[in-house]
DNA sequence: ACTGGCTGCCC
DNA sequence: ATTCTGC
DNA sequence: GCAGAATGGGCAGCCAGT
């Protein structure tokens, strides 16, 4: 760039090159993704600025971080996109941004073929006459052809392609505005939020996942197991995978449009059995492109990954409809379905969405704390009067509707979970009121808790109980399940939500539950010693930890707000050393980010592998160890490195327990890093006799 | 009839 | 579940 | 403060292959 500037007439110094260490009196210009590097954060003594276009709004040099901002723009003006065009001649023009519609249709008026990326201007086909049958690909092998699903994947990518919210939600409000027919409204918001089915259509997954993605693209005529091998390796991520496997494949895409695609995702959960769904899947996939394709596995496998979820979606509809942001999302609480939700506010009917009966909504959620005087500190600092304490248990979270016989479940991510628990159901029908419960599911027997194991062992079960817990089966849930209440969010037709916890308490505790469904008991918390008290007693209890609420919020739907605080026991930590380091996947595909670590057998002195982890480091911790690791590699096979045993990693977890797991016998619930121990060596890890004594 | 890989979903 | 990251 | 991405252990069900 400083020799293009020197060319233009700018009297610049002669650029050198950086080496690694700063000369006083030089600026290093850098892309600013470096600015984060290992090279750059190791210069002690600096000022950074930031060259964009971006520079002229305000505060942008508290959001680039940087000290000072210059406004330079890569970006040409209108008159300046126009002599590019004069001199370019292309034969076509998408445009991605800013005034895209009017900018296409200008061109398009000086007989430029332009056309808006993000569809949205097909209505002018025919009077503009135009030859947009056809744009050809990158690697030209694949025409691509222009349909509803290619105009959906180019928003993806777009999405994708940019990290700031407010770009997305640009993006996706042009898009979803220009929908012509509601049917399309519905199907692209709800596959925006990475689900392919509709939340309220009953089948909610399509067990396809990458095997059968890999099966299917073999399958193609053409296909390279070999060469499927070397990408998936490389690449690490499905979707990725798929895309740059078809574009090495003689296919024939065809145009597909959303009704078209939603057809094939129904036919996909009704097909039966895995060889079934593989031809299927392999039928589609080789009439795609493959940037289609890559856009389809993604919906596939149930996450786009392009920094989206439900949250944008409805900050997006907002947008594109000029609607109120809480209304719509108290529209999609109540609706639980985002393409509706979407529907109701393009014709402004947001306030038509109803509670429904059995249309479960969001749990709220609580924030982990570290310590009680977290918790204590926080509640005096607000002027929070009201604290209040519950245990946590450790079951499942559930969702109990009732209304007159008709009794449902929902688990913590909404999913249906009748069949799972049909003797609770039973019991709840003689509950007097219809109402619907947040609360805690426990297996409990002889007046004592049983572990989350026990419960563990019903979910998913969809056929004979009897193998479990009923010991009587006159009266079905005399012992195995109990239900303990928390919150009443709807009772006798009246929403709850807006009163405080509070008052939904009075409410909960007047509908007298009794047998196998109680009210959790709370402890009302007015000095910090109540507080440390009611956490040991918790503990002591054989509980998680404690739940502290403030008791004058409302019951924020799907939010983990700081209304609900979590402490959680601690156990001590594990000194354990690495044995082998695994390629991430998605953004991580290109680092060792996933560390196998063990611990050492006193009686043979071998090291035993106790589990697995990635969480706990940050993205720079994760860039040096793979530097290390790529160094100590002793092996390698496929993804899994195994290296020298030279790294100590101190392993936080909530519980140990014997498992096949690994070779130790040993498995942790929820291990996490807690930190890089370069202090120590192979020889002061932590031995298998003492995690064995950490098993409770 | 059994098994192991795969998938989804709890924590 | 957990943790880190960017907005 | 929030939403998003990427990650762990363990269970049941399903089904293709043996």
């Amino acid at each position: 760039m400083a020799e293009a500037c020197r060319e233009a007439g700018a009297d610049l110094p002669e650029p050198k090159r950086f080496e690694g260490f700063a000369v006083e009196g030089h600026a290093i210009i850098a892309p600013p993704n470096a600015i984060r590097s290992k090279a750059l954060r190791g210069l002690r003594t600096k000022r950074t600025a930031m060259l964009t276009g971006w520079a002229m709004q305000p505060g942008a040099k508290y959001r680039y971080r940087v000290d000072e901002v210059f406004p330079m723009s890569d970006h040409a003006d209108h008159t300046g996109l126009l002599e590019c065009l004069q001199r370019v001649r292309p034969k076509h023009v998408l445009t991605v941004h800013g005034y895209m519609h009017e900018f296409a249709a200008e061109l398009r008026s000086r007989r430029i073929d332009a056309w808006c990326a993000m569809g949205g201007d097909q209505l002018e086909l025919s009077i503009a006459g135009s030859q947009r049958a056809v744009v050809s690909s990158h690697h030209g092998r694949q025409i691509r052809p222009i349909c509803a699903f290619a105009d959906f994947s180019d928003v993806c990518r777009l999405v994708g392609e940019t990290s700031s919210r407010l770009a997305k939600i640009d993006f996706l409000a042009n898009y979803l505005k220009d929908r012509e027919s509601d049917n399309d409204l519905r199907l692209a918001a709800g596959w925006l939020t990475g689900e392919a089915l509709p939340k309220s259509g009953g089948r909610r997954s399509l067990h396809v996942g990458s095997a059968a993605l890999r099966r299917a693209l073999l399958s193609i005529p053409g296909a390279r197991e070999e060469r499927y091998r070397e990408l998936s390796l490389s690449q690490n991520d499905s979707a990725r995978t798929a895309r740059l496997f078809l574009q090495e494949l003689t296919i024939k895409p065809e145009p597909l449009h959303l009704d078209g695609l939603a057809r094939f995702f129904t036919e996909l959960a009704g097909s039966n059995g895995s060889l079934d769904r593989i031809e299927r899947l392999a039928m589609r996939l080789k009439t795609l492109h493959p940037t289609e394709a890559e856009t389809l596995v993604k919906l596939l496998t149930g996450d786009l990954r392009i920094g989206l979820k439900e949250g944008l979606v409805e900050d997006a509809i907002t947008a594109a409809f000029k609607a109120d942001p809480a209304a719509v999302r108290h529209a999609h609480m109540l609706t639980g379905d985002i393409g509706e939700t979407a529907v109701f506010a393009r014709y402004k009917t947001l306030d038509e969405a109803e509670l429904r009966p059995f249309v479960p909504i969001k749990c709220m959620l609580a924030s982990p704390t570290a310590a009680a005087s977290e918790i204590w500190d926080w509640h005096a600092d607000n002027g929070l009067p009201l604290l209040w304490v519950e245990p946590k248990y450790d079951g499942i979270r559930l969702q109990l509707h009732k209304l007159g016989d008709r009794v449902a479940v929902f688990s913590r991510d909404l999913q249906p979970l009748d069949d799972a628990f049909p003797d609770l159901l039973a019991a709840a029908a003689a509950i007097p009121h219809d109402c619907v419960l947040d609360g805690e599911l426990i297996a409990y027997a002889s007046d004592r808790t049983l572990g989350f194991a026990e419960l563990q062992q019903r979910l998913g079960r969809n056929l004979d109980q009897s193998d479990l817990f009923l010991t009587d089966s006159n009266q079905p849930l005399s012992v195995p399940l109990r239900f303990v209440a928390f919150d009443l969010l709807w009772h006798d037709g009246q929403g709850l939500l807006e009163l405080s916890l509070e008052e939904r308490r009075v409410r909960l505790d007047a509908l007298e539950l009794s047998g196998a469904f109680e009210a959790i008991s709370v402890e009302k918390i007015s000095l910090p010693e109540e507080l440390d008290a009611a956490f040991k007693q918790s503990l002591a209890d054989g509980h998680e930890g404690l739940i502290a609420k403030d008791a004058g919020s409302a019951y924020h739907p799907g939010r983990r707000g700081r209304s609900w605080l979590k402490l959680k026991g601690v156990m001590p930590t594990l000194d354990c050393i690495v044995v082998a380091a695994e390629q991430g996947h998605g953004k991580r595909s290109d680092v060792l980010s996933d560390y196998t670590f063990a611990v050492r057998d006193e009686v043979s002195g071998d090291l035993r592998i106790i589990g697995k982890a990635y969480s706990g480091l940050t993205d720079d911790e994760i860039e040096d160890l793979t530097e290390h690791f790529r160094k100590s590699t002793i092996s390698k096979d496929k993804r899994r490195h195994v290296v020298e045993p030279d790294i100590v990693l101190e392993i936080a977890f909530d519980s140990i327990r014997a498992s096949e797991r690994h070779d130790s016998g040993l498995a942790m619930r929820f291990p996490r890093i807690k930190a890089i121990r370069r202090d120590k060596s192979l020889a002061d890890i932590d031995t298998l006799q003492y995690a064995k004594s950490l098993v409770k």
